[in-house]
DNA sequence: ACATTATTGAAAATCATTTTCAATAATAAA
DNA sequence: TTTATTATTGAAAATGATTTTCAATAATGT
């Protein structure tokens, strides 16, 4: 029954700005959580078409920015010059792990760093909000090529 | 004597590929050494003209790609949407500490951090090659303006 | 000095992202 | 329920950083 807990989350979190609940944003939610990953605006914009093609690109990426706001989705930056997503609601955080050669991604979750860098951040007087750590390098796979 | 090993890296990677040790090279390297910190592209490109005139836009983006190609340089994204750079040549591996309210940028190093990384990367077979790792949170200074 | 070819810089192209605006639809008020 | 208000939608246009094009120029090897 706690299936779609997302949705109330939305809900919720528009009631309490004035905004609207609209099919549109419950739709494009709908086609984000069944998909995990990361995705980019684009490939999300292809997804939702598929199923929906009423609705339009400003839309996705209008939804997109509400959805990071009430905590359903992270943002996040592989180093390319797209901006991607990621589901945030009953997700670890994690870092990430980036192949250079074949972009492969890989979710990796380090408690003791994560200490450490709210130990380093409040050091300096900061009270940290979040933090993103890509790792670049080569994984196992392209290393196993290259010999 | 030293004082501008930097030139002779640019000359060395330079020769190295077969490309060809220009004035506006020399130039804006020289521009970009003169200021430390983190630095925009269209910053860089101001300070460049007022030295400079004749040295145009394109050109600046260009060396800026190839010093951070022979490593004088490292590009970074503290969340806005414009690319930074950085001094790499003598200068230790740092992080960011990044407010999201004023946008001040504190350099923070912490040598714990960078060896847990590299044992996770490694740890999931991945060559680490580097890390980006951002801290957002709201500075010491912005904390107290909002009491 | 000459030939070769990398570099330069202005202008144009690219392309993800963001804004505009008139039509539409969701919510509150009557 | 009906009406009024105003947020939302989506197509198109704007934005703006980044990247490419191309003819003229300049650096390097012969």
């Amino acid at each position: 029954a706690n299936m779609k807990q997302e949705f109330e989350i939305l809900n919720q979190f528009i009631k309490r700005r004035g905004l609207r609940y609209t099919s549109q944003r419950e739709k494009v939610l709908d086609i984000f959580l069944s998909k995990e990953g990361h995705i980019s605006l684009e490939e999300l914009y292809k997804l939702v078409r598929e199923k929906y093609p009423d609705i339009g690109y400003t839309t996705v990426y209008r939804t997109m920015k509400l959805l990071c706001e009430c905590g359903l989705c992270q943002d996040l930056d592989l180093g390319d010059d797209v901006s991607r997503y990621e589901h945030k609601y009953a997700h670890q955080h994690h870092d990430h792990l980036i192949c250079i050669k074949c972009n492969k991604v890989i979710e990796v979750v380090k408690q003791q760093i994560e200490k450490l860098q709210d130990d380093l951040a409040k050091k300096h007087g900061f009270l940290p909000v979040k933090h993103k750590l890509q790792i670049f390098g080569v994984c196992k796979k392209c290393l196993n090529k290259g010999k």
